[in-house]
Formats: C-alpha cells, structure tokens, sequence
DNA sequence: TTGAAAGCGCTAACAA
DNA sequence: TTGTTAGCGCTTTCAA
C-alpha cells in the first residue's frame, strides 16, 4: 500500500464521506462507484452490490454540488415571485416545487417584493448558482435584467403575462383581455356606474386600464379608480369602499384586483348592510381556493395557477435535459366564475 | 506568450466568463481577481479598479457553485414545509426567506406535502446539496432523519414545535398549552359543549389531545371531534359544522386546527343563521392577517410566523458563519386573540 | 465493463 | 498586497 492510498485527510477537506471513501471501501476505482451510484445498469452486478455495501456502510450522500461542477448540470431550478404572501402564486409555487422534485429537481426561490431593485440582486443572485432553469413571474421588463438573462444561456420561462417578445418560453394569459372582458360582463348584468379597487402593479394596472377603455367604449361614465398601492389586505379592500362610497355613492360594480380586496370590499358592503349582488356586484380576481364556499361565493377571474406551474416545470426540465420544447409559447387563458357576488 | 496563456477553451468548459478571463484581461492572477471582487479592501485601489473594469467589460458573473465547492460554503439554506398553500407557514417562509437574502443567502424550498416518504426523499436531495442551514418545520420525528442531520454536521433549525431533545437549534412554542389554554378561555366564557375540527398532523392532534383533556379534567361531557384529515380548505370546515350539528346540535364552541377551517366553520353557521358568538364560540389557529379584518373578526391563536423566520434565519447565519448562537433553543409562545367569534 | 487522467471554476494555504 | 500551488468532490474524456 503505497502513500498515495492512505486515507489522509487533507486540512480542506469538509471531513464529510466522499464518493473517494465509498470506492476505496468497495475496491473500485472512484469513477466506477460513481456509475454504481449514477447508472448503476452500466456496472456489473457484482460491483455494484459492493459499492451499494459500501454506501450503507458508510451513510454517504453524494455531494450534488461538486457533481453539479463537474456536469454544469446543478439540478436547480430558480423561481422568482413578487411575493408568496400574495396568494395568488401560492399555487403556482407549490406545484412548480413538487412537480420538479419528482423530476429530481430542487427549486430555489426569490422574492422580488415588487421592487425593481431587489429583482435585479436577485438575478445576479440566481445567475450565480447556475440554475438548470429560470422562472419567473411576469415578463422580464428591465432591459438590462432581459439581457443578463439572455447572456446567461439559462433556459427562462416567463408567466403570468402575454408579450410579443418573451426571452424564451412564455406560458401566461392577456390580462387586457381580462379587463376587457369583466367591463362587458357587468355590463350585461345591467351594471353602469364602475369602480376599480387595484394594487399598485403593473398587471393590475393594465386589467384596470383596459376595463376602462371598454367602460368608456360602450359609453359609461368614468370609472373611478382607488389604488390601494403595495397593501392587498383584506382591510384595504374595506378602506377602499368606503372611499369609493364617499366619491361615488351611486357605484354598482366594483372590479378588484385580487380576491382578497374583493374579499374585503365585500366584508364592508355587508358591515354596511349594501346587498350584494343587488345593489353592488363585486368581482375579483385569481379564484384563489377558499373563494368559492364564502357566502357570498365570491364572482371572479379564475387563473389555473397550478397548470401554469406544472406546465413551466415540463418545459424547464425538457430544456435541462436537451429535448426541445415544441411549443414554448402558450396562452392559458382565464375564466369569469359567475358566482354570487356579481 | 506561452501556451498556457492562450485563449484555449477545452472541450468541457461551460463556455462561461469565468475569473480566469477577467483576471487575464485584468493583468492579474485568478486569486487577486477573485480578492478583489469578494473582499476589496483586501487589493489596492489600483487593481480594485482594473479588475472591476474587466468584470464590467465581460459581465463576469461569479459561479457560486464553484466558490462553493472550494470554500465548503454553500451560501445555501434549506427549508422543510408540509406546504406552501397551507397559509400559516407562509409568513414564516416570507421573511425567511427575505431577511436570509439580506445576509447573502439563498433559500432551497422543499415541501413533505405532510407525508413520511417525501420526507425523507427531500432530506437526502437537501444534504446532497450541502446546504450551510436547514430550517424545518415542526420536529424531525423520524429517527433516521434526525440520525442523517445529525451526521451531515449541518446546522439545524426546528421550528413551530417544542421539544427536550432538538436535534440542534429550536424556536417553537407548546401545542399543548394552546389546547390546554383554549379550553379554559372558552370555558370561562361560559360554554358547556365542545367539539374539535382538526386536520390529521400530528402537531393539531396535540393540541386536540391537550383541549381534550382540559375540558375532561374540568368536569364536561366528552368533547366530539370532527377529522378533516388532510383537506384544510375552507368547505372541509363548513361540512364539518353540518356533521358536528347532526351529531351534537347543542354545540355550543368549537375550536379548529387553522383559521380556513374556522372560517368555514363561521361561514356555514352563517349560512344556517346560528349566531356567533351568541349562540356558538369559534375559535381558529395561525391569526392570518385576514382573517382580523372579516366580519366577525375571528378569534384565533397568534403565533408569531414572521418572528420565527425572522429569528431562525439570524440563527442560521450566525452558525454559518461561525458565530456561535448562544441561547439556541427558544419558546416564542403564543397569545389568544379576542374578537368577535368568540 | 473498468479505469487513469484531466479538468469543472473557484478559494484555502502558504510563500514572497 | 500579490501570487503559486493544490485542492474542493465529482464527472468527462479517452483508453484499455
């Protein structure tokens, strides 16, 4: 036994089991121990159960990171959501994750909190781990955040939104036609003096920009507007129809850009014994679970969340793993849910 | 110029800047390129400059994966969730995840969806990573699990739970005295005739068990308990009031496992004009921001979710960083909130 | 089927 | 302050 086949430890070392240990005590080269453990059809039998022994014997877990260096193949798929307390991405999230796991992939998240600034760290961030994949919540505005991305080769799907020009894959829903499309709903419901209750985001604006312009079109009156901004509270949605009420008591319809405001709009119209249809239809969006067994069960915008998360799992693992993806650009659509509050 | 200088990629490279390229471009070698991005107070201002210059040039991006291999620092933490739609871990989660990202670190997610197996699957995909912190909730119960942490030598934080013998670090609170304290408050209301609607984890089982035998210990009838088992959403809670009616119809205050549930509990007795809290006390777990601002305010159990990811993150940091945690283990407790449900 | 050699891109350790 | 050397633990490549 020559030096070289002492089991020296250097002083770097993490002290931890390496795949070096497992070959030694099974009697192969580490290579070998690494396609028992990797491929294990491509070892004889005989290797294998001894390297197999040897695994158990000593607890080792391969260490996914250096394997990750030496494939640059981490694995690892980054998310990023403006925020998971919005439970409109909760979904999403959750089945992005498991979806991926059961691919043998883990999922690292970032939230944005809506702020330009922190995206930005955080794609450096994330571009430094080297993800097999990126998701992202929304389309990628920033120009210097659309060229990292594109500099970094790291497949990207963007969701959430329609846009003609997506960095690579796209799976997501117009929300102008959104908009659009609950202004002529309550229109049909015989609705005629509107009101908007929205957060500060970019998509929220743009539904309730386009519920405008329709409003307009069929010639209503103004649609006022109240920007709860950054608080998408149950209690800003009571805030904002008091607000509304003072401005505009005549209101009937109210569209609200997230369940929870309509929740909250909805909260403060029965404290103040407004009957809801009758005299105030409210409408919201995301048909987050719980909406459907209030009473009222809540009218609002259902969005399949956990479609767009598995379907964006599918399409970020097929790219880690070389096989093209045939159609990456896909519009899931939405649905208007007629519930009892509209 | 010698060979060893010349652009020469090997078949392998990722095709990536690497460090190597800046520090050539830069004039220096790949370890003072990699001072002066990491620790610039280390350099002079001199090559400070000429390095920066190089990365601004290249749009060097640093590859965490291999600082990391090379330094056994991760930057990396984990966490262990049942899940992510089950809304009390949420908040947790949340600010976990952002005050970690403050100090420099990313999260992995992993959800157990509640289930033994996918436990112990996502503790092994963890450990391969090598993470510098896990977070988990609850308590490992199994003992292999809590044997393969051990052995990781990675630093551990156990949350949402107490227990005398932690793997390592704890930021928890009793179940037990929840169950035991919840009970007494609703005795002291007044109230005679109990019943529980529980999901099946083991931690609202234990404070199932703890009601339970408080309202025993006070000399009332049995408490009838409705298990929803792994369904926690809103209507699980409405049909678990219309099942506890036929079986006990003079119920008279019901303690749930989690605010959705007591919400729908609240709504069906809505639904069915039973009077609350006049005529039946409802008591929900997890205080989730909404749940405050509904009508009838819920009353509810606080536990301090944005604290304790607050709190484990400054924990995990520390160990990763060398610092030692000087009282690692801590009871955050919890607090009844009085509205108007009860 | 098995193995030796040579990295993946970075940083610790030591030296100058 | 800067550089040289030698890995971190694994996998690719090439050869046997």
């Amino acid at each position: 036994m020559n030096d070289k086949d002492k089991p020296r430890k250097s002083r770097r070392s993490s002290g931890a089991i390496t795949l070096r240990d497992v070959a030694k005590l099974a009697g192969v080269a580490p290579i070998t121990a690494s396609r028992a453990v990797n491929s294990p059809d491509q070892v004889s039998p005989d290797v294998l159960k001894k390297v197999q022994d040897a695994v158990q014997r000593t607890g080792y877990v391969p260490n996914r990171v250096a394997g990750g260096l030496a494939s640059s193949r981490s694995r690892l798929i980054a998310a990023v959501v403006p925020s998971i307390v919005v439970s409109v991405f909760v979904e999403t999230i959750e089945t992005l994750n498991n979806t991926l796991f059961e691919a043998g992939y883990q999922l690292m998240l970032g939230q944005t909190g809506y702020s330009p600034e922190r995206e930005e760290a955080l794609l450096e961030a994330i571009i430094g781990r080297r993800p097999d994949g990126i998701f992202l919540t929304g389309i990628m505005q920033s120009s210097k955040g659309r060229s990292r991305l594109l500099a970094s080769g790291i497949p990207v799907v963007e969701t959430w939104d329609l846009t003609p020009t997506p960095i690579d894959m796209l799976i997501g829903f117009s929300h102008s036609d959104i908009g659009r499309e609950v202004a002529d709903f309550l229109i049909a419901k015989g609705r005629r003096r509107f009101a908007l209750v929205r957060a500060g985001d970019e998509r929220a604006m743009r539904r309730a920009a386009a519920f405008q312009t329709r409003v307009a079109q069929q010639g209503f009156t103004g649609v006022f507007v109240d920007n709860v901004g950054a608080s998408r509270s149950l209690k800003s949605g009571r805030e904002a129809l008091s607000r509304i009420l003072s401005q505009v008591p005549d209101v009937d319809a109210i569209f609200c850009s997230s369940d929870l405001l309509a929740m909250g709009v909805l909260t403060e119209a029965m404290a103040r014994g407004i009957q809801v249809p009758k005299r105030l239809s409210i409408v919201g969006f995301g048909d987050v679970p719980y909406v459907a067994d209030m009473m009222p069960a809540l009218t609002t915008v259902h969005i399949n969340g956990s479609g767009i998360g598995r379907q964006a799992a599918g399409f970020l693992v097929d790219r880690a793993e070389g096989r093209p993806v045939v159609e990456p650009i896909v519009d899931v659509g939405f649905a208007i849910i007629e519930r009892d509050s509209a």
